[in-house]
DNA sequence: GCCGTTTTCGGCCCGACTGTTTTCAGTCG
């Protein structure tokens, strides 16, 4: 098989890093666009090492040049750049690199000046105060790099966090800060709202009249183990072992600016500031203003902004300049689907199953309480070893939810299943027995190593099974743990499209399955529906539907494909045309 | 290296912090 292309990025950022000592600067013009090629090709749903030439170049932001690295890497497992590069600068200057505070220019330094050029040859330098003998360095810069090297990896690729353990430090974070005076909003930004499925650091955005006095209280927060600067604007810390934190503060009249700013991506920022000159503007994190007169043209809503770009406002989670940026001038942008739009929740657990923590009222309650209109209920089907439901003690649970039913008149309550997908493709229970649900979620729970060809099959009798509504977390993935399985993903979308089963976007952080490239292509290619599921085990995870809808606007998915969004009656017939 | 209802060549985002410097280079967001 060719070349994964999370192996064809790593390829890439190597190559990346030595051209970045090629060119002696960090931002060149080149590497700039490597970059742009390694995000083009994460927001790729096909293997990019499948792809001919002329399909690559297709692709925004990968030329010719980049097309023919990637096919070599394909078919030799190098970039013969990368093998020449490493003649002139042996890999150990690469770990040099990742020490934070050394960026290309010193790294060459310390190989020109003092034939330095591993971490040992660094440490031995300082020992002999060599560095502070340098051009640009001192005593401090010394110092400095000596601490650093504690540091090192910092911001490699190999330390980023999974999103919902950065997201449970943000929120703390968050919580720390609001307290402190003078603090008039605080959010997240960066990667995190634009909901990436793996997190290198954490944006925190503080409004306030006074920067100093928040990141004063900032660099003092329990748990900082280092300040890797501070100013009266801005704070980075590391907390714990290597969680690095970056604070920014504006003063609030700039707060659009700023989130666009500190959301970014990278990316999309340089793209809209070029749009911004070439419409004889500026834009910055303060706001967007006349290049000539230097007037504040819009700085207070992002709204405002991408307005004034002659652009609809684009959701967080699109920011990626993979596209939306020329949709949304388009108009072929979905508009951004809201979590009000969502009328009901279809993968929900209860105490029936051994893993479900709330029992079938409290979630029934709970979810009356958000304003569901319709819920399925899809405890585990029997073939769950430990949580699965004997036939008997789903009956049971049906006899609960129909005495259950008039003290709940707003609310339409299915009896669903999570039913199992066997190895080959076949569901738990008889037929006869799994007539008497009203809807049923099927997700794959064992055998993630199959072959792509099994696991498509599997896929595709769950997806014709009458017995299926929708298709549960369809890679079966877990973010930082297992990358799922792999399948025939057009196979599947087309499968699913022409018989109306959806497919799950499921809503916990450590899931988000589909992925965002999966739904993206799924969008742009079938008519394939799609459910929005909490997959909640406790009545606290109802509010995971928030990540679910966000991963829905990742993935480029509108409205009308949820069925979520469907109004009752609709839904209903959605859901009986399956069955019959 | 990429790209084009201003361009197929000539542009390419903009600012904070640090340490060194005496006006700025390097790194990072
Ligand atoms: N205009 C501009 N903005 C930048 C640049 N670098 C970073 N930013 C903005 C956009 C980023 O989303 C934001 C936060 O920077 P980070 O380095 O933390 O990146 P981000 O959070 O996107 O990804 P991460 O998961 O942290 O690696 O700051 C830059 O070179 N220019
Ligand atoms: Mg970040
Ligand atoms: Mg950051
Ligand atoms: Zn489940």
């Amino acid at each position: 098989m060719t070349p994964s292309n999370e192996s064809v990025m790593a390829a890439l950022r190597e190559l990346i890093s030595y051209t970045k000592l090629e060119d002696g600067k960090s931002q060149s013009f080149r590497t700039r666009a490597y970059e742009k090629a390694v995000d083009a090709i994460a927001s790729n749903a096909s293997r990019v090492c499948d792809m001919t030439l002329a399909e690559l170049t297709e692709i925004d932001g990968i030329g010719d040049s980049t097309a023919r690295k990637i096919l070599e890497f394909s078919s030799t497992g190098e970039i013969a750049k990368v093998e020449r590069l490493k003649d002139r600068f042996p890999p150990s200057m690469i770990e040099l690199m990742r020490i934070p505070g050394l960026g290309p220019k010193r790294v060459l330094l310390l190989q020109d000046s003092l034939q330095v050029v591993d971490v040992e040859g660094l440490t031995r330098a300082i020992e002999k105060q060599q560095l502070r003998t340098l051009p640009g360095l001192g005593e401090k810069s010394e110092e400095k790099i000596a601490q650093a090297i504690s540091l090192l990896g910092l911001h490699s690729d190999d330390s980023r966090m999974e999103i919902a353990d950065a997201m449970e430090t943000a929120h703390r974070v968050i919580s720390e800060l609001e307290s402190v005076d003078g603090v008039l909003t605080i959010e997240y930004a960066g990667s995190l709202r634009r909901l990436s499925e793996t997190i290198g650091d954490i944006d925190i955005l503080v409004t306030a009249d006074s920067g100093s006095l928040v990141v004063e209280a900032f660099v003092n927060l329990p748990g900082v183990t280092a300040i890797l600067g501070s100013g009266t604007t801005k704070a980075s810390i590391v907390m714990g072992d290597r969680v690095q934190v970056d604070l920014r503060v504006v003063p609030t009249e700039s707060l659009g600016a700023a989130l666009m700013y500190f959301t970014g991506s990278k990316a999309h920022n340089i793209a809209l500031r070029t749009r911004a000159i070439e419409r004889g503007m500026t834009l910055n994190e303060y706001s967007l203003s006349d290049v000539n007169s230097g007037d504040v043209v819009a700085a207070k809503t992002e709204a405002d902004i991408y307005a004034k770009l002659d652009l609809p406002w684009i959701a967080p989670e699109l920011r990626e300049d993979t596209g939306e940026i020329s949709a949304a001038e388009n108009g072929t942008l979905p508009a951004p689907i809201a979590q009000e739009e969502l009328r009901g929740d279809l993968h929900v657990h209860t105490s029936w199953s051994g893993d479900g923590r709330s029992s079938l009222h409290d979630m029934l309650d709970a979810a009356v309480e958000l304003g569901m209109e319709f819920i399925a209920i899809t405890d585990h089907a029997e073939d769950l070893v430990m949580n699965g439901l004997s036939e008997e003690r789903m009956l049971g649970q049906r006899r609960e939810i129909e005495s259950l039913r008039p003290s709940y008149p707003t609310l339409t309550i299915l009896h669903g299943a999570e039913l199992n997908i066997g190895r080959d493709g076949s569901i738990d229970y008889s037929p006869t027995f799994l007539d008497g649900f009203d809807f049923g979620v099927a997700s794959i729970h064992s055998y993630f190593e199959l072959s792509v060809a099994e696991q498509t099959e599997r896929l595709l009798a769950a997806i014709e099974n009458p017995a299926v509504n929708v298709i549960g977390h369809p890679s079966g993935r877990m973010l930082g743990k297992r990358g799922g399985i792999e399948f025939d993903a057009d196979a599947v979308f087309a499968a699913a499209s022409s018989s109306g089963t959806a497919l799950e976007i499921n809503s916990h952080l450590k899931r988000l399955d589909l992925s965002a490239p999966m739904l993206r292509r799924a969008v742009e290619t079938t008519d394939v529906l799609f459910a929005i599921s909490t997959d909640a085990h406790h009545v606290s995870a109802y509010n995971h539907q928030r990540w679910g809808v966000a991963q829905a606007r990742r993935g480029w998915v509108p409205s009308h494909r949820v069925v979520n969004c469907l109004q009752l009656d609709d839904f209903l017939a959605w859901v009986g045309e399956r069955r019959n």
